[in-house]
Formats: structure tokens, sequence, C-alpha cells
DNA sequence: GTAAAGTCGAGCAATTCACTAGGAAACCAA
DNA sequence: TTGGTTTCCTAGTGAATTGCTCGACTTTAC
């Protein structure tokens, strides 16, 4: 479980996807303009999520993504773990290296094991549904209509370019304390 | 606030630090040697905790690195914080480009540090002390008086070189749900 | 057919990770 | 004084990750 900056893009997605997911699919370009993510890096990590199931895709014009479960049932540790990709669950894996000196026993290997699980189920408490609802609380409209039926004259207006090093967002230097 | 194997690693010598402290400094040569890190590796880490006060070093034969404060008064937040380095906390900062335009709304920002200040409360909520504690009471003995005072005829034990991309332990790709 | 969308893969600059290397500087003991 | 032990500091390195661009493809609505 870690905890970086993809996995807050990803959650970000999630929840403006959520936001407007009571009308049709949602493209990624819309997402990815009001995010100022770019749209490549968002297929990536819709990829992920749709492989994991928590999104479903449609293809062709209108098409978009769509939940693919109802928002209370997706959390935050399932986006995460969705996009970082653990690989495999081994690494010192009971044995070997691990707890394989006499005394010393492999200390971190407990007490990572048990903060992850920790991290986990406090991750796992928060459901997207939950982050929607604080959203809308906090007054966001989410002004009529957004995907209309008739994809009309917007000049497709290009992401903004951003040169500060991590997008806009205060991810990855978030927070001092 | 990231959480990665850089963090994780600081967490888990600050332990071993705290676990034989009962008695002098410990050196960061036997923390090497015990949780398989290595000493170059602690040094950059430990140069960052002492000077977020987190602890104290002391020079010469015999010196080493002791607690800063009271075991339970550093949390698990506190040494990930220090080693993270957010750099600056300001990120979006509360203007320009966040909430820059007019209806959107900075949805991120709100959200992340409402998030991210859980997270903080969360591991902050958990003290070195109780990490020690439960160590102990795993029955993780600390074999006799660690640091003596003669150094005596110990062949100096080179840290066992490991082949595995990313030490030992299961860090970094941990744990897989 | 055309255009709107997702799908896939290669690649790329920048950064971070974990580490190596080499030296200072402080400290203690002989 | 002369070492030896330790922290301190800087620079660099290979590997991986981040966030992104570009190009080609498939599916689908009109």
């Amino acid at each position: 479980m870690r905890l970086t900056t993809k996995g807050r893009f990803a959650v970000t997605a999630m929840i403006d996807l959520a936001l407007r997911s009571h009308n049709g699919p949602v493209a990624l370009a819309a997402i990815s303009q009001r995010q100022q993510i770019s749209l490549s890096y968002l297929e990536q990590l819709f990829g992920k999520l749709r492989r994991h199931e928590l999104v479903e895709s449609t293809r062709g014009p209108g098409g978009g993504y769509s939940l693919g479960r109802d928002m209370g049932e997706i959390t935050v540790a399932d986006i995460i773990v969705a996009v970082d990709e653990p690989i495999d669950a081994t690494g010192c894996g009971g044995k070997e290296s691990c707890m394989g000196e006499d005394s010393g026993k492999c200390m971190t290997h407990d007490l990572w094991t048990s903060l992850n699980t920790k991290m986990i189920e406090f991750l796992d408490s928060i459901s997207l549904k939950k982050l929607v609802d604080e959203q809308l609380a906090k007054g966001i409209s989410i002004e009529g209509t957004p995907v209309k039926r008739a994809i009309s004259s917007q000049p497709v207006v290009k992401p903004i370019k951003v040169t500060a090093p991590n997008s806009v967002f205060a991810l990855g230097t978030s927070l001092s304390k």
C-alpha cells in the first residue's frame, strides 16, 4: 500500500466521474479538462480501474466511463490498490532473509503488515459516496446536465498546460503538517 | 503526506533505536546490520530526523543516536513527515489555478486536504512507544546490554549484500490487499 | 463514411529511491 | 600526539516511477 500522487489522481478522477455519472457515461476528455490531468495519463489510470472492474467503458460517440458498481461500494482503498499495481504480495513472503536470522527475527515484517492493515482498513472505510457527498455538501453545483445529447459546437478547449512540475494540485508536496 | 518505502525505513530504524535506547546512544552501524539498511542511507535519513529534532546525535566512539524526546511523544506521522521533506506546504496554496476558474472550483484541494488530514490524524495517533510495546509484546528479546562499554573484538560483520531490488523487506510491493 | 470516443503501446524528461563513495569534523583513549 | 570511532556532508549512480506526448487501432453513433 503506497500512497502517492498517482492514487490521488485516480481518486480525484473517480470523484469527478461519480459526481456526473447520473446520466450516461462521462468522457475522459471532460474529466481531463475539469481536473487538469492529461488525457493520456487518465487513459492509463482508467485502464487499470476498468481491469479492476471499478469502472465500465462505453465506446463510440457519447461514450465514456461509468461506475462499475454503486459508489457506496467503492472505497478509496479499492482505487489506490487498483492503480498502484502491487505486482506481487510476496516481498519477504514469510520466508528466507525474513526471520532467517536467529534472534533478530524479521521485526519489520510484523510491524509493517500490521500498520499496512490499519492503513487499508482506514482507507477502506471511506467510500466514494462519502467523498462525493462531502463535495456536494460544500456547495459544489454540477451546473445542469453535463453530458448533453448533442455534442454541440464546443470549441474543444485544450487542457491548459501547466509548467509546474507536479500539476496544479498540492499533490506530492501537500500539507506539511 | 506520501507513504513510501522511505518512510517505512525511517520508522523501522526509529523502532530499532527506541528498542535499545535505554542505555546510551545507538550507532547507525548497528541498526544497519540488524535492519539490513545501508549505512549511508541511514545517515541521510537520520540527518533529516535530527534536523526535525526527533533524534539527537553523539559523535565519537561510543556515540550514536538517541531519541530526541520521549517515545510516547513521537508519532509515525512525525517520522514520515520528517524524511519525506514536503519542501513547501504551498502547492496550489489557496490561490491561482486552484479555485481560479469560475464554477469548477478546486474540487481536489478541499478533498485532499481533508483526506490528508485524516491520514495524518491516523498516523499521528500511533506513537513510537505503541509500536515498540507491540514488538516487545511479541516476545522480541533484546538480548543483554547491546552497547558494551568496551568495543571488544567483534569482527565487524559487513552488512549482508542483498541482490533483491528492494531490500529484504516487503516494502514498496507490500501486501496486495 | 465520418467523427467521437475508448484501447494499446512505445517512448521520454524529470524525479525519486536506495545506495555507493569519499571525505570532513567531532570525540575519546592510548 | 596519534589513532580509531562515530556522526556529518556532498556528489553521484542505476533502477524505477511519474506524468506526459505521440501514434495507431477498434468500436460505435449518426
